[in-house]
DNA sequence: CCTTTCGTTGTACGGCGTACAGAGTTTGTA
DNA sequence: TACAAACTCTGTACGCCGTACAACGAAAGG
């Protein structure tokens, strides 16, 4: 006999949401208006419902912000961290480039990575993989975690630091759109006081590119796994 | 004839404040009770004074936040990012650590720094000098601009991942007592489900230790100059 | 002296998170 | 079958928030 592991059905009446619901109502919010639109009494009138009644589903604002995280981090798939060991490198690299994208698909709920604990239980799945990512790549001891926790932080620090320039709205300006703006908030950079700075501002304005991504996390590679 | 550069004197009544008190203000504020009560109001108060007179130093409340980031940032000596060519590795190092530990005497600051374009003065004097840096290390083109940016990337990311883990107030607990706190956190992992996760455990704890900062200042540097 | 300029206050508006009590619905049990 | 317990939602309220606007008083220029 199996246990019933079905809905033991609870007492009260039925529900009229559900966590995803008010997850994915609450996602659509923030890439339409902004993260600054988040409020716990707007996802609740997008859901038309009173304020107090999200609290059945979240336990407080920040609760729902947690939700909207680990939504965003299961859109990256896992999968790319998957293969032969000789693949570490691409594996990881596929990843990450997977995982940048699916926070510039939301690009509000980047900055959120960064305020609470990554301890829910995509972050953890993450880790898991990429620690023997590391491991296929030749990493012992405490490299291999240490190697992790690397990554994670290039991966994130540089999705919330290019999301920082835009209003968080989709969709996002395109990548030459951004680069162009960038091109121009640097044009006054004085020569005299800043030379190195103004004769890069070409290469500085590109900082929010896929291709600098890329470059930098190779970079990174190169220095954690050789 | 000199122009007269010091205080033309303007019309009305004597500024009862000043931009520098009001940004010390806030920061005494949220240093003491935490990044959550960082507000005009609270500012205006324990400055005694009517939270619209800071509109006279601060555009809004925004503005405040990027007074407090210039004025952290410009507490993490830029010297270190001076000295002969050959020293490149030790002169980034040392400025790593040392805007580090300037973001960590004030935690709640640190997650401002992504929440905000980095365009201030102090951002670029030290793109200036890290640049430089970097050129100093052999690279060229446009290399020493993007190591420059992974670099910024990788000390703000780690800094804020490490500060999302406290209340940000000071102060801080230890790092034995944030490094204790992680392993009873990560006790519990199950270790069927995740089996190198819970073998790393020990080493996951430490991720928040200046060891494991250093340790991955070090493979980024490997990674970007050899 | 009078006008202009400017810092500050008083007041107000709309929005926020969420605590608390009560009403209504559903289920398990007597 | 009736009742009690459990649960979800609403109504209301409180104390915060950022900041717009008008009015007042102080200082300086002509």
């Amino acid at each position: 006999m199996v246990e019933q592991v079905s809905t033991p059905r609870k007492r009260g009446p039925k529900r009229t949401l559900s966590e995803e619901r008010v997850t994915e109502t609450a996602l659509a919010l923030v890439d339409r208006e902004g993260g600054a639109a988040l409020s716990v009494r707007r996802v609740a009138a997008e859901l038309g419902v009173r304020p107090n009644a999200l609290y059945t589903y979240v336990p407080d604002r920040a609760g729902l912000e947690r939700a909207l995280v680990e939504w965003v981090m299961l859109q990256a798939d896992l999968a790319h961290l998957d293969g032969p060991a000789r693949a570490w490198r691409s594996r990881i690299r596929d990843y990450a480039l997977a995982l940048r994208a699916a926070l510039l698909d939301h690009p509000a709920v980047a900055p959120l990575l960064m305020t609470a604990p990554m301890d829910g239980p995509a972050a953890l799945a993450v880790g898991e993989r990429l620690i023997a990512a590391f491991e296929d790549a030749g990493l012992t001891g405490k490299a291999p975690a240490r190697a992790c926790w690397v990554l994670i932080v290039y991966v994130v620090g540089a999705v919330a630091l290019d999301v920082a320039e835009t209003d968080g709205t989709l969709p996002l300006a395109s990548e030459e759109e951004r680069v162009a703006q960038r091109r121009e908030r640097f044009a006054f950079v004085p020569a005299e006081d800043w030379p190195r700075t103004a004769a890069s501002t070409g290469t500085m304005a590109e900082w929010v590119t896929e291709r600098q991504f890329a470059w930098g996390l190779d970079r990174v590679l190169v220095g954690l796994a050789g």
